[in-house]
DNA sequence: AATGAAATGAACTGTCA
DNA sequence: TGACAGTTCATTTCATT
């Protein structure tokens, strides 16, 4: 029900690099006629292996110039703890991605501001002030690179 | 040369949705023609805004069950071995990102695997034998949420 | 300078064999 | 699966504001 074959691997590959490509282009290069491949893709997406597309922003250029990875350990960890701190954190713009992790922090958030100073006021008046919130470390990106991953 | 106005904004927002959407589609969201609305599209593209769309992947479904964020600490600190170690990393396929940050780590990797067994495998084999690797921290993902950030 | 209308070509999407 | 056909989309041209 789920099995890939080398096409449908080589089709991910592929879309991985560019997903802007049509199912044409994409036939071509995997000897491929244009319904096929468009049909796999289709298939691919109802398994719900494609999950969709995302837009990449250069958020540099949209004026924000600070992404800060933020360690988060809760002081009180029981259900309702975690609930309520994502419940919370979830409603701050300037966080980006929130991840519950197993390890020496409980959640690990992606937060983006314009500048440090931006940044600042995040920290104190969104942050610090979340719910059950215990402590945090931060880490300041430079610079990143993303891979394709294995398959 | 790079201002955006509200039309700019809305559109970006409503992409960030959904970044399959057509030029006519959004354009009926945002009570402009077809013609328009590409333009705008390509505009954001052309400046570097929009810097493309990414395949979002299940790895799960793939059987990549396992995704573990690294922090890394390098012994040696010198360009070379930043380097280095850049050049070796990236050259893992089960390395999917790698952020440079300043901080407690030098470096931050995300990891994925099939399992846990497999997880060590390539900790032990591929992570920790990288050149210049001093201290490494893991945080095992449970779950993770996206947000479409400030604008 | 940016828009909308119209026109063209390419891509998508369903049907049939 | 491939071939076909109807529909939608992307892209250019042009006149208008």
């Amino acid at each position: 029900m789920m099995e890939l074959d080398e096409i449908d691997r080589a089709l991910i590959k592929a879309l991985s690099k560019d997903a802007t490509q049509s199912a044409g282009a994409l036939g071509r290069k995997l000897d491929l006629s244009q319904p096929a491949t468009w049909r796999r893709i289709k298939r691919l997406e109802s398994e719900g292996i494609l999950a969709g597309r995302t837009l990449d922003l250069d958020r540099e250029k949209l004026g924000f110039g600070v992404t800060v990875f933020l360690g988060v350990k809760l002081a009180t960890k029981g259900r309702v703890s975690l609930d309520d701190f994502e419940r919370a954190v979830t409603a701050i713009p300037e966080v980006q991605r929130v991840e519950h992790v197993l390890g020496m922090y409980d959640y690990r958030l992606r937060v983006t501001a314009r500048d440090i100073a931006d940044f600042e006021r995040v920290l104190r008046r969104r942050i610090m002030t979340l719910p059950g919130v215990g402590d945090v470390e931060a880490n300041v990106l430079l610079s990143e690179e993303r891979r394709p991953g294995p398959l």
